[in-house]
Order: structure tokens, then sequence, then C-alpha cells
RNA sequence: UCCUAAGUAGCUCAGCUGGUUAGAGCAUCUGACUGUUAAUCAGAGGGUCCCUGGUUCGAGUCCAGGCUUGGGAGCCA
């Protein structure tokens, strides 16, 4: 067993002049003498003493940026500025050589693009240090949300045989030999030799699974993986991302909405308690990032202050009918300063729109409600026509600043009539559904649910910009290395 | 997928209306210094100018096509 102290303890430590040993990675080496060391524990570093006229020429060359070594040493306080304790080492051991020529990261500012393309070794930065830790954390929080209001995590299937859901484009999983598949007589691929029988996909929601759940848990939510094969090149877009959706039996539009502010309040919270540290690193780091912008362009709040604005205000709740007319009173659309400008009730809501609302009318997280039912899914339930006979479904959207829609859900229609019609009016064909109907045939009941993208989220909390930053390994077009 | 900008040393970038041997800072290496905080000082090495064609006496620079990346839009979470 390897006996170690960890960075974030020995920080703490008051106990001095005791014998430690601390192992971990080199940040930088100073002076032949000063080693800055990190572990991981924390994002902060111990110093590290080396009396370099009694260490080996041969052990302080390996004493480069990127190599672990073992440090066995005194404890003490620090004769120095700038840290409170140090470690006067007395033995030295190299657990891995970093070779300085080519090892990529140096003791310096890098571009977030470059370190994308060594995304196997971003993580040893600070930024990244913090950015997944937050992750880790708010992860560990929506379980514990959740957990606590007695809801059950439901492992919903990756590979899923529907591909009537609707929510995009799907990847193929298949075993099929792609030189030579076999062929119905028809020239049709003959799905029935693939692995399922039938032709199979990733998962783009498990929401409809989820709702199966409910229908007998009462309160269910998934917390996996999901994919989308769009060609999305956006700094808010992923082809494999990470998705929350709670699903909930005897529950309305409202109970949807609570639960929803709710559980981002809860989560949000819980960083703040629980990484000060990654945050203020953030914060700071948001701050300098935006000293190069033109004042127009910087925020009045900084990270912190965002995320406390956030706990400490209701989100705005209205329907998109009144989001439209708030929209086409607005000053850009009066001065035609939208590019797509808004006239008529029915259009669905561009992203200029969406951040006007949010960043420039509230000010705040907009929870927009009861859209056209023309531009929303199936599953909505349908609101009674209003006295101009126009059709909106249950639906809500969550807009936060800077990300755009960070929860999108719904109240479910469980009238079996209403959701075969609509099905019908959408051409989503029953017979592949018939479990999902079977739902509003057996017991149907009033229920709600939405989805939460996490790497959003993440985006928000760690005030970051690109959502490739904040998932380990992203998978977006043309890219799937490491 | 569309619009737009970019791709030059390990990194960040400069390189003018086409013209000798393509530069800087940091990093690396060598030496000096030794209580440093991205240490400092001196010196050295380091290039498929994204790729493929084309124009030209001559292309990092101009043209065409492609690839990749950033930003914006669409699709959405």
């Amino acid at each position: 067993m390897i006996k170690r102290e960890k960075v974030v303890n020995i920080l703490q430590s008051t106990v001095f002049n005791r014998e430690i040993t601390v192992l971990g990675w080199v940040k930088t080496f100073r002076n032949n003498q000063f080693i800055a060391l990190n572990d991981g524990s924390c994002m902060s570093n111990i110093q590290i003493v080396v009396d370099f006229a009694n260490t080996s020429e041969d052990i302080l060359k390996k004493i480069t940026t990127g190599a672990a070594i073992s440090i066995t040493g005194q404890l003490v306080e620090s004769l120095g500025k700038g840290q409170s304790v140090e470690v006067k080492a007395t033995a030295i051991e190299i657990l891995g050589e970093s070779d300085a020529e080519k090892f990529p990261l140096q003791p310096k500012k890098h571009s977030l693009e470059f370190l994308r393309e060594i995304a196997h070794l971003r993580f040893r930065t600070q930024t990244f240090n913090a950015v997944f830790k937050i992750r880790h954390k708010l992860a560990f929080a929506v379980h514990q949300f959740f957990n606590d209001k007695g809801f059950v995590y439901l492992h919903t299937p990756i590979i899923t045989a529907s591909d009537a859901e609707g929510a995009g484009e799907m990847f193929r999983v298949t075993t099929l030999d792609f030189d030579a598949t076999p062929r119905n007589e028809d020239n049709s691929i003959n799905y029935k030799e693939d692995f399922f029988g039938r032709s199979a996909n990733l998962t783009v929601s498990g929401q409809l699974e989820a709702e199966l759940g409910a229908m007998a848990l009462g309160e269910v939510y998934t917390f996996g993986p999901t994919f989308r094969a769009e060609n999305s090149n956006t700094t808010r877009h992923l082809a494999e991302f990470w998705m929350i959706e709670p699903e909930v039996a005897f529950a309305d539009l409202e109970d949807n909405m609570n639960l929803a502010e709710d559980l981002l309040k809860y989560v949000i919270k819980y960083a703040i308690n629980h990484c000060p540290e990654e945050l203020a690193f953030l914060t700071n780091r948001l701050a300098e990032e935006e000293k190069n912008k033109p004042q127009a362009e910087r925020s009045d709040l900084d990270l912190m202050a965002k995320l406390q604005f956030c706990l400490d205000n209701n989100f705005e709740r209205l329907t998109y009918t009144e989001a439209i007319e708030i929209l086409k009173r607005s000053k850009p659309n009066q001065k035609k300063q939208f590019k797509y400008l808004i006239d008529e009730w029915g259009a669905d809501l561009q992203s200029e729109h969406e951040r006007y609302l949010v960043e420039k009318h509230f000010k705040k997280p907009v929870i927009l409600t009861d859209y056209p039912a023309d531009i929303k899914s199936f599953y909505m339930r349908m609101n009674e026509p209003d006295e101009q006979g126009r059709k909106t479904v249950r639906a809500m959207d969550i807009l936060f600043p800077g990300i755009g829609e960070m929860v999108g859900g719904s109240q479910r229609e469980e009238r079996l009539d209403y959701l075969k019609t609509r099905m019908g009016e959408m051409h989503i064909p029953e017979d592949e559904l018939y479990w999902y109907l079977d739902t509003r045939k057996f017991g149907t009941a009033p229920h709600a649910g939405f989805g939460l993208g996490f790497e959003r989220l993440v985006l928000f909390v760690t005030g970051m910009t690109n959502i490739r930053d904040v998932i380990p390994f992203p998978r977006f077009p043309k890219n799937a290395e490491f």
C-alpha cells in the first residue's frame, strides 16, 4: 500500500515538523529549487523545497513539468511569501518522467481550442480540474435531489428499436457486415438478420420509457447518455450528451415547472456550497476573459453573482402568447433589428428572440409555456383552443442567459383519443408505439416531465462558453478522437 | 447544413501592393544565478508556411477545389 497524504489535507494542516509523503505531478520547477506539485485533490499546489546542492543531477533533470514524483520530507511553515506551508524534501523519487521537449502543456495560459486537441492531457490544467469537479458535484447533487424526494432512478435503454420518437437523427446500431448486407427481394436491407432481428438505434431520449416507469413507480428520473446524429456545429450541441429526464405521475404543468426550478436551484446551490475554490477560480478566469471584450459585450454580473442571482429570484413564467406580445412591441422588432421579425402568432422563436427575453427584457431565467401545437411534439397535452381558435399544448421551455434552452418539457397527453389523433396528424405509426399507448389504455393518469441538458447546466455553472469544454471527451461532427 | 473568419516553430502570433536566407515572445536545450511564485540573465537549436492543383521568371502572399478549427444561424437538451 502506498502511504501518502493528499495535498488538500496538507495545505490545511497545522501540525508542522513531521515527516510526510506526497505524490503528484510537477506543474513547475522554479529556480532548481521549488516544485509546484499537484495531485488533483484540490486546485492548489503544494510547494516542495529541494536541496539542490545535495540532490543528484540525474534526479534534478527529471523534475520537469508533467512528471509524476514522490516526495518525502518535513512539513514546515513556508519561509517565502505566496504559500503558508511547504515540504522540505529529504527524498525524491521519479515515478514517471515527462520529456520536457515533448510534453505539450507549459506553465502558461493555453487556448481552449488547443487544449481541446489534447483532451487526454487537458485534465491537468486548473481550468479543467475545476470544470470536472463541478461537473461531478452537479451530477451527485442531481441524484441527491431526486433521492431525497423519493424518485426512483430508472435506467432506460441506450439501444432502442423505436425510431418513432421524432427527437432527431439517430445513430444506427448494427452488427451487419457493410460489405455484404443481407437483402430482401426488393433490395432493402433485411434487418431480420441483424443482431436484434430488427433495426436498432442509440437512444435520443429516455422519456417514453420513463413514462412507463412513472405509471407504476410514481416518480422516476433518468440520467444517462443521449445520442443525436444531427450535423450540429455549435457551442451548445453535442452528438453524445447527458440528459436528466424526470417523469411524475399525478402532476400537471405547474408541478413540472416547480420541480424543474427547484432542481436547478438545488444543484446550483450545491455547487456554490461544495466548490468554492473552483468557482472562485472560474469567476476570476471569466473576468479575465471579459477584459478582452468590448465594454458592450461584458456582463454586469460576475459568475458567482450570476449564480447567486439565479437562486435569489423566481424564474419568470409566461405563456408563448404573452412572449410574442412582448417581442412584437420590443425595440429590436420595431426597429427591424431582428433577423427574423415577429409579426404573427405561431412562429417558432429564434434564438435571438429567446436571448432578448432572457438577457434584455427579464434579465433572468424565463419559463415559456403553452406553445402552439404545430411546433411541438405529439405527446404534449393539448389545451382547449382559445377564443380565436388557436391550439396550444402544455409545453414548457426554461431559457437561461447565455445558454438558451436548458430544459424542455411538458404535461403529457394522457387522453388516448387526443393522443391517437395527434399521432395520426404527425404521421407517427401507432403500431410501433403500442406499448406507449397501453399506458393510456390501462389506468391512464395526468403526468408531466422534462429533459434537462446536463452539459448546458455545467456550462451555466462553470461560466464556460463552449459545451465541448464541459464534457471530458466531446463527440461532435468529424470528431471522436480519444 | 448555411453564413463568416482563420490555418506560418511545441504554444500565441507578426509577415505590407507577389521579390534574396520566413520573424518575435513564451517553451525547449546549454551556461550562469540560487527563497522562487508563469523565477531571472546570456547564448543556441527549432519550419511539409493545412492539403492538392493552377497563374507567374518567381507564391507564405494571388486563383480554384478540398480538409480542419473558431464565431454566428438552423436542428435541439
